[in-house]
DNA sequence: GTGGCTGCAAATCATTTGCATATAC
DNA sequence: GTATATGCAAATGATTTGCAGCCAC
């Protein structure tokens, strides 16, 4: 586990430091898109020396090394995907969750064919989930 | 012209003024995906009392009754996207532009059946678009 | 006449920047 | 020892809010 970010860390030529390790143990185990704010809350706690500024900064440093991507689904903040896998994103505008859509995106090829040279593809739905969906039945009935 | 928009006003029930008219002028002929700033900036020209506020108002309004759309895909603005039909978007990471992308999204019925109420469907690409690239290849030469 | 619209100024909030200190290697 | 990372405080910039006056209907 630990092993692993500190390989992930060194393969990539990046300094390996405690706040980094750290993040790096949230990021893996919260698989929930969080924002630097609740990285950087989360581990303030265990510590309390954390800076955001280092949040944003390793942030910064593992999407340069694709180890991260952003997603900008919710227009107001940054959200953080760490899985490796291509897939796509519901948002749910009631209750503001974000949800895993694995479905393929079978066109991609005719963008590049046009002349694009795409590094990223960002699927985003946008409505009302299952969850929420139910409760506004039953408010109704 | 000026007349489809003032019914579309009335069709939603929306008051009409000078303000509101000149907006929807400049997002019909500008189909540049502009921002709430450069849609201030470019009618505070001619309309020097105009105000950022009713420029951000009168988007929120069209928002909500569905004639505009938000796009997310910089992560740093919100652009506003005019055009009726579904599309998807193209943004060159190199100099900004924001280009329509015509394909279909054929899986969205999937994504329904999970028990997704979807309202909203957004394709981001990212990458270098043509021009940048060809660009890129001239200075390497 | 009234409710919705406009516009100013101030507030908010995520993110960025400058810089001095500390630490990994 | 040196380059890089950390962390603080201040700056930035898009968007939002509160509120007074105005105008469309």
């Amino acid at each position: 586990m630990l092993e692993s970010y500190i390989e992930l860390l060194r393969t990539n030529d990046l300094k390996v430091t405690p706040q980094r390790l750290e993040i790096l143990k949230f990021l893996g185990s919260h698989c929930s898109h969080p924002t630097a704010e609740e990285i950087y809350k989360a581990l303030k706690k265990r510590n309390p020396s954390l800076s955001k500024t280092t949040v944003y900064n390793f942030i910064d440093t593992l999407i340069e090394h694709h180890i991260l991507q952003v997603l900008t689904i919710s227009g107001k903040e940054h959200r953080y995907d760490f899985r490796e896998d291509h897939h796509h994103h519901f948002l749910c505008k009631e209750c503001g969750e974000i949800y895993d859509i694995d479905i393929p995106c079978p066109n991609i090829g005719k963008v590049i064919n046009e002349g694009y040279h795409i590094d990223e593809v960002h699927g985003y739905f946008k409505g009302i989930c299952k969850a929420c969906a139910q409760k506004n039945k039953e408010k109704q009935a």
